[in-house]
DNA sequence: ACTATAATTCGAAAGATGTCGAAATATAAA
DNA sequence: TTTATATTTCGACATCTTTCGAATTATAGT
């Protein structure tokens, strides 16, 4: 019907986990808003992506962010690859634009 | 900026909460495609959208559909309106086209 | 090799959520 | 007013989640 990926409910429900809670709300915000698709990040010395200046703006524990990443990358809704001593994460967009069909076309629509 | 309600982040993530759970976004499912919005799901002896009939198709207790009934509600998500013995249930329309504004605008894009 | 920085893993404690059955409430019908 | 049906509230229990600090791993610089 469409000519997207079409996302499981499961997994639907991974990705709403994933961002029913307002720290990770607030990284893949942030994220979204600093690393918008397509732009790089690494330039601008404002803003940039790595788990250091999340950790700056989140006031939570190291260890607490850490988890936080993960559950969004297990989710599918971020990227994350180091380089060098840091670990730079970016929101996957493939996954936002399933998001983005998914609620434009009236939630879901799937059949089971 | 827009003609649209905007909704704040943590209404977001009561919303996420509300949606980030099997049952629940089944529950929204039916309602969402049973009872489309502006469509009167009354007549039709096949899909209704009283608290029984979500009842039939869920395999939870009573009092589970009750709660996560009531959680969908607080977020705004869906309507209820007794009549009679029955409760009919139905999506907030308001709220979903929020969301699908959010989402087809890049998540948030909330500053703060 | 040692040291410093960045990030993750590992328990443990506190809190939130999902689930049920029993009891209560609301409404209609006999 | 008694009975039947529809739904909700309550209390209990089990499980999942969030959070932290301490210890560990990864990488780079001295």
């Amino acid at each position: 019907m469409s000519k997207y990926k079409t996302i499981e409910p499961v997994q639907l429900v991974e990705i709403f986990k994933a961002l029913a809670n307002e720290h990770r709300l607030k990284i893949y915000n942030i994220l979204t808003t600093c690393c918008a698709p397509g732009s790089s990040c690494a330039s601008d010395e404002v803003f940039s992506c790595c788990v250091g200046d999340l950790d700056a703006q989140l006031d939570i524990a190291a260890s607490t962010l850490s988890h936080h990443l993960k559950e969004l990358h297990r989710a599918g809704l971020i990227d994350m690859k180091r380089d060098g001593k840091q670990v730079f994460c970016s929101v996957n967009t493939e996954a936002m634009q399933q998001l983005q069909n998914i609620f434009s076309s009236q939630l879901t629509g799937a059949k089971s």
